[in-house]
DNA sequence: ATTGATAGTCAATATACTTGACTATCAATT
DNA sequence: AATTGATAGTCAAGTATATTGACTATCAAT
């Protein structure tokens, strides 16, 4: 029941999500092995990508993320054991822990947005800026009309 | 970084796309429960969509998947053991196993496409059909455009 | 008959996630 | 100040899910 001779319509919506999805996991993943980062746990491509310039908040990583704050925090550890990440408690608040990537962790991110940015220009290029536009208004109004109490996407 | 409050523009497709997979994949878990199957692995929501009712090649099934065929194996030996599936030899060519539902399948196909349908028909009447439309045709290029060796996206 | 390829299994191991119980900090009281 | 309730995160143990490598069976084409 796959492939491309398929007409459109008979593709189900949440076919063509989940397997965009997989279409971006592999495209990170291979940018992340040819500079090296071949030991990044596939949700360690999202936090590594959500943890911005400046460093997030470990508990909005959480919420984005869709599982456990245990499953989150051991995730955390193999990414800052393995050089990725590091974890700074917030003055403000101290049982707060804010994430920052080391300059491993920078060149990962660099590596897998430049993935996502190859896809995202070629699309652009194949289908243009409004379809896109559309298409981003058509997936916020799914996730953001149907969330649960605290969850949201991540940039 | 999250939330309705931030500006789409700021929000990347393949977030929005990530958070779409866990808005249907909550629904559908949601449902399931409700109807008492509460004991079907994540993946084995998607196997279970990607059979229609005629049954599908489990060889295609594993390819929609994303995981190695041992993997899908051993899931859908679950799935046989837990009662949602059963397998049968082609008998075109015996190396290739065809999967059915079973009674109990069915119910939880019918449980998980009636969540899903819920999340598409609201979403139709929030955005209408062309940006649906749109979408599809946006996801499709960008999945059909990328896709390795033999792979696809399943109904 | 032989070869090569595809479909799937077996066994062992490694990863990843979940649950339940816990500590620490904070904010709002009294 | 001491108490209460809530939020942020950790610890430890068990379970679930995935991976790798080696294998069997069937088929298609010589």
């Amino acid at each position: 029941m796959p492939d491309a001779t398929r007409s459109l319509e008979s593709i189900s919506l949440i076919a063509l999500i989940r397997t965009a999805r997989l279409t971006y996991g592999r495209a990170m993943r291979a940018a992340l092995v040819d500079v090296g980062c071949d030991d990044i746990p596939s949700n360690g491509m999202f936090v590594i990508g959500a943890i911005g310039r400046d460093g997030a908040p470990l508990s909005e990583i959480i919420r984005g993320l869709g599982v456990s704050k245990q499953a989150a925090g051991q995730l955390i550890d193999t990414l800052v054991l393995r050089g990725y990440v590091e974890r700074d408690t917030d003055p403000q608040d101290r049982r707060c822990l804010t994430l920052k990537l080391t300059e491993r962790g920078l060149d990962a991110a660099a590596a897998q947005g430049a993935a996502i940015d190859r896809l995202d220009v070629d699309l652009l290029t194949r289908v243009g800026a409004d379809h896109i536009a559309g298409t981003r208004e058509t997936l916020a109004a799914l996730i953001f009309h149907n969330r649960e109490p605290q969850a949201a996407a991540q940039a």
